[in-house]
DNA sequence: TAAATCGTTCATAAAAAGAGAAGATATTGA
DNA sequence: TCAATATCTTCTCTTTTTATGAACGATTTA
């Protein structure tokens, strides 16, 4: 089945007749009986009753006159969609939790109210799965700690992010033996701040007593005010978690890398709506 | 745009890749790459973004991906219409008031609930203009006096109906004299009746005092009962109708003709469901 | 009655779709 | 590392589809 045959059935069916169906289509009037014709041959119904010299819509046809329509209607519409000069798309996002938590609500929440047809899906997820559901395509734009050196990718620096070490406000100078002594909290397996945690620990020479992953800073922090643990979290979300958690202490270290979070995405990538997005994130609040 | 160029694009977008596609449609990939380029340069927008030797869907891409198969879908449902062997139409059926009125109601409803995927129009219109819309093609079957006679249209018997001369009750056996003293109500002026009133006033020399046109049934009989006017109406409604009016009384006239309903509809009609109709109507209830 | 209109059929021309080979690049496997 | 395989694309050529225009029969209009 064509476009063509029912744009043909229905200028007939609205027309009245197949002359002048031919004269508001530009074309020729035996092509549209050739090509109704053939309608009526796969759908295996008459559309039209002839009779003497003019035809009549059967029941049937006038039937298949209102899909026809609607499907016309719709073709017309993805004919449509990108005439103007709107941004129209659908952008698939990937972040790490933090970047989603701390630094990207309100700025999705401005592109959104700019770019109002262009559909977003945002995901979170640590960042080893990010980087790969960029390679496969799967994502537009992550946001992930980097910069990612790839031949394929760019990476553009997004939020200065860093981890600080994180312990109950009763011990404000821990000593090595003090960690030593307490547990370890850290937010995910598969996180890439588990990586800079573990050098941290290295380094410092620090074992603590023992490690539990939770995948909620909430419960991180709730865990650290009860005085018996303590944490190395990004730096942003610990400042606004201090002024709900009274009993917390945190404190820059300089063994523990800085972490900052990168925009990254494919170098080839002919979209245009992909670095308007950018732009737009990076605008200042 | 094709709907050919739509199944190429999906193919391609669900398959991930050219040749998959190709081989899911039984076709030869450059082919299909030739049609997707076709339809990016119809559009004005890249549906894939080109990376080494593989397609990319972009943001674009992506959301044309979600109008296009809706598109597909509606043209399946119109390809897949008349593919079981279930009735499927629109019927348009035009009626005097009184087939409507006393004769149709259950017989309409027995055939929606055998029937229920043809569509039934149904307009009630005095009888010439019944016929001109069943000449114009706007109707497929009428229910009018008849027959009526033309090489186009077939006429078949439906209903028995006849006229007979409605009264006020008081005035059980009215002579020429009563029934010139007072008012005649007629139902409508294109109404094919009002010929058969006419005739018979002339045949038995009434002359009434006035004429009043009245487009409703019920309004008619509340005047009669008012006792100052008569009607010539058709018996099946009269018969209804002397349940409701304890005051009025009828009586059979032999100078009112009988005026009986007939289906009628065109000879070459090729379409099965009218006739389907007609005898289902036809039925005893 | 003559002229115009209508839908259809047919032969033919134009356009579109498809096939298949060849090329450039990238991935896979030995 | 190097050949083998797979990717998409470009090109030419063939087939298929679509459109044209003239002719025809039938009907309606003037």
């Amino acid at each position: 089945m064509k476009l063509s045959q029912l744009a043909f059935f229905c200028a007939v069916v609205e027309q009245g007749t197949v002359a002048a169906a031919a004269a508001q289509l530009n074309c020729v009037s035996s092509n549209i009986t050739t090509r109704v014709r053939e309608l009526e041959d796969l759908l295996g119904v008459s559309l039209f009753s002839r009779e003497k010299n003019r035809l009549l819509v059967t029941p049937e046809g006038r039937l298949f006159y209102q899909k026809a329509k609607q499907v016309l209607a719709m073709a017309q519409e993805a004919r449509a969609l990108f005439k103007d000069d709107a941004e129209r798309g659908v952008i698939r996002v990937g972040a790490l939790d933090v970047a989603l938590t701390n630094h990207l609500p309100e700025r999705i929440a401005r592109y959104r109210a700019n770019t109002p047809h262009v559909e977003l899906h945002i995901r979170p997820e640590p960042s080893l799965m990010l980087e790969q559901l960029l390679m496969d395509g799967e994502l537009d734009l992550i946001l992930t700690d980097g910069p990612i050196i790839h031949p394929l990718l760019v990476s553009r620096l997004a939020f200065r992010e860093r981890l600080v070490l994180v312990t109950p406000k009763a011990l404000s100078a821990p000593t090595v033996d003090d960690l030593s002594r307490m547990e370890l909290y850290v937010f995910g397996q598969t996180c890439h701040y588990r990586r800079q945690v573990d050098g941290y620990l290295e380094t410092s020479k620090i074992k603590p007593r023992s490690v539990m992953e939770i995948e909620s800073f909430s419960s991180i922090f709730a865990c650290i005010e009860a005085g018996v643990g303590f944490s190395c979290l990004p730096e942003s979300v610990v400042e606004q978690a201090v002024t709900r958690h009274g009993k917390i202490h945190f404190e820059r270290t300089d063994s523990l890398e800085s972490s900052d979070i990168y925009y990254v995405w494919r170098k080839n990538y002919t979209s245009p709506l992909i670095h308007r997005l950018i732009e737009s994130l990076e605008q200042e609040l």
